[in-house]
DNA sequence: GCGACAG
DNA sequence: ATCTTGTCGC
């Protein structure tokens, strides 16, 4: 379609233009299928960069045996890198190839967790958000790092969270995952609630700090599982 | 004008 | 994100 074409080619100041728009498309409620497998995505870099390589993840959730999680399928995607790095724009430097791997996906997972930010951006839409309208799926954004909002100290306890905040408006969590490691940074991407996206996130943390969707998808998508 | 800044 | 070995600790 003519709009995808130009979506992912705009300067700066256009992309920003579009996320605020896109921000208003967004689903902050619950509207989820019965979770039968859940999608973990990241995105990882070759030959200095000049190469994409999209990595997703699913794996199959049953609440008769759960949290066991059993990975059924895993894709590996690669693609020019189309754009560099800027902090606010992740998502049109990462979305194309992610596509580019849900496209080869057989399995169709109800929620998917994305390695960046959800609705903790500041305009909105971090990659998370976007790739949740781009899918029509729920998406929870898990972040290892800020990159918006402000937030009290966690505490120490795995488990442990604190509302991250913009204004007076909680925009997400800051999750202590694992004791004696730095905190996860957890917002809604789309058709998901905090309260929701909290719950999930927690029921698929194992002993790691970063919960097995998006561990194992950070794994494939580092160079040593793709090969 | 001076920082901050997902991956 | 990526370049990279061993090493300290639960």
């Amino acid at each position: 379609m003519l709009e995808s074409l130009h979506e992912w080619n705009l300067a700066p100041g256009p992309a920003r233009a579009l996320q605020s728009q896109l921000a208003q498309r967004l689903e902050l409620e619950d509207r989820i299928d019965p979770v039968k497998h859940i999608a973990g995505v990241d995105i990882g870099f070759e030959d200095c960069g000049e190469t994409t390589r999209a990595a997703v993840v699913v794996l199959r959730w049953d609440s008769a045996t759960a949290p066991d999680l059993t990975v059924v399928e895993q894709v590996v995607h690669r693609e020019p890198t189309r754009m560099p790095y800027i902090p606010g724009l992740l998502s049109f430097r990462e979305i194309p190839a992610a596509l580019g791997a849900f496209a080869k996906l057989e399995t169709s997972p109800e929620l998917v967790m994305v390695d960046g930010q959800g609705i903790a951006h500041p305009r909105g839409l971090g990659v998370a958000a976007h790739l949740g309208l781009w899918l029509d799926l729920p998406t929870i954004g898990v972040a290892k790092s800020r990159l918006y909002g402000k937030h009290a100290e966690v505490g120490e306890q795995r488990g442990d969270w604190t509302p991250l905040l913009a204004g007076t408006e909680t925009i997400g969590a800051v999750l202590r995952s694992r004791a004696k490691v730095k905190p996860l940074f957890i917002s809604p991407g789309n058709r998901i609630t905090l309260e929701t996206s909290l719950a999930w996130v927690t029921a698929c943390l194992g002993k790691t700090k970063l919960p097995e969707p998006t561990r194992l998808a950070d794994r494939l998508a580092s160079r040593r599982d793709s090969r």
